[in-house]
RNA sequence: CCCACAGUGCUCACUU
């Protein structure tokens, strides 16, 4: 066993998880137990370094000792797999600890809530909570904030209220972020009037609104043409002595953009770039996209490679941006090889990327772009969604290929995504 | 003791 442990804890500090795992496996086997701390270690090791596969395994071999994570942790863990979207792994993680007679704090379980109400499952959420509230687990305003979110975004709001009533209830109040939430998603479905009414009972409860609030509902009022009460507004947050922040320029400019008013956009928006304190991605981008909306995606592309010359840092956005108005100008082909020339942020082109060109190609019917973009999402592992999906088999109709178009819906059945 | 959980802007098809 001393062998085993000094190997073991040699790979350790070398960092090398994989053999060290795999000794501990061979421990395991030959019946010697390694000692929790080690354990704890490599799982800590594993998790800082991201990979969630191997944590789970990690962790896997630890309840086979009878070892129970630190709380830390299986919160990460957990919050690791709710992050990428697999909330069922999370959820099964805490249902074999729960079975084990493990109590996770809210850490662990609050994350697989707000995981189920992102993919719009929030009564499912709901009931689990339900089966965590009868097991006595403690809970605290995060956990009832996920279920308001949820509730929120499915727009279902007499069910978000209730929540929101019984977190008081429970002795618990809500604080600026969760009344921001739902005025948030309140605007996004079009209830301004309600989104104020909010306002008014964060008054009514001595909660102050903050700058994030503040920029919701400019932004909203922005983009219904309501621009006396957004200038009222900023004369309130002045009176406050809040500042705007870039978002609040970018909210303002967006909004202004969506309602149609070009002219008062670029206004502002020349006021903010000659003015030029220090250039924000999301404002330079608007100028972009404006670019590309007069046909000028050349010239918008050349000034960003400009700017990078002096600092300047892209984000894909930008790049989608640019392929967008490439595309608009029938370019689409040269879109494409645009791919190769930029550099790419963080993880390479998105779905937005990919499904711009795409949805160019398919309405131009170009099955070789569209050939040559499949591919190459394949090649990058991005997955279709609704939009793409959408694109194709509207080609697939257009040029009369039904087996095809009948093809992709089974392929947006089986993959669960939603048809719009 | 510390650490780990929620809110805001810019880009894609359809719809209009």
């Amino acid at each position: 066993a001393s062998t085993f442990n000094t190997l073991f804890n040699g790979l350790l500090r070398l960092g090398n998880l994989g053999d060290a795992f795999h000794i501990a496996k061979e421990m395991y086997s030959n019946g010697f137990i390694p000692s929790y701390s080690s354990l704890m270690s490599l799982l800590r090791k594993s998790l800082n370094s991201g990979n969630l596969e191997d944590s789970f395994y990690i962790l896997e071999l630890m309840l086979r000792f009878d070892y129970f994570p630190e709380e830390h942790s299986l919160s990460l863990l957990v919050a690791g797999f709710c992050r990428a979207g697999r909330v069922h792994e999370a959820y099964f993680v805490l249902s074999v600890l729960l079975g084990k007679g493990f109590s996770p704090s809210v850490y662990s379980y609050n994350p697989i809530l707000l995981g189920l109400c992102r993919s719009c499952r929030s009564s499912i959420s709901l009931a689990v909570f339900g089966s965590f509230w009868k097991r006595g687990l403690y809970i605290n305003e995060h956990t009832y904030a996920a279920l308001i979110y949820g509730f929120c975004r499915e727009r279902l709001y007499e069910e978000a209220y209730r929540v929101l009533d019984q977190m008081q209830v429970d002795g618990f109040r809500p604080n600026v972020v969760l009344y921001t939430t739902i005025i948030k998603f309140l605007c996004e479905d079009g209830k301004i009037e309600e989104s104020l009414g909010v306002l008014n009972v964060m008054a009514a409860e001595a909660c102050e609104p903050d700058l994030v609030t503040y920029n919701v509902i400019l932004r909203a009022l922005c983009c219904c043409d309501r621009i006396l009460e957004a200038s009222e507004f900023i004369r309130i947050m002045d009176e406050k002595g809040f500042s705007p922040d870039k978002f609040t320029y970018s909210a303002l400019i967006g909004g202004l953009l969506k309602a149609g008013r070009v002219g008062h956009a670029n206004e502002l928006l020349l006021d903010i770039l000659t003015r030029g304190c220090d250039m924000d991605v999301a404002i330079c981008n608007i100028y972009f996209h404006g670019l590309c909306r007069e046909y000028r995606s050349r010239e918008a592309f050349s000034l960003v490679k400009d700017m990078m010359e002096k600092g300047f840092a892209p984000s894909n956005v930008t790049y989608n941006t640019i392929l967008n108005g490439f595309c608009k100008e029938q370019n689409v082909e040269e879109a494409l090889e645009l791919f190769d020339c930029f550099e790419w942020v963080g993880s390479g082109p998105d779905s937005v990327s990919f499904n711009t060109v795409l949805s160019a190609a398919c309405k131009q019917g170009n099955s070789s772009i569209i050939r040559r973009v499949l591919y190459r999402m394949e090649f990058e592992g991005v997955k279709l969604n609704a939009v793409a999906c959408t694109s194709l088999v509207q080609h697939f109709c257009l040029v009369g290929r039904f087996s095809e178009c009948f093809k992709l819906l089974d392929l947006m059945i089986s993959d669960g995504i939603t048809p719009t």
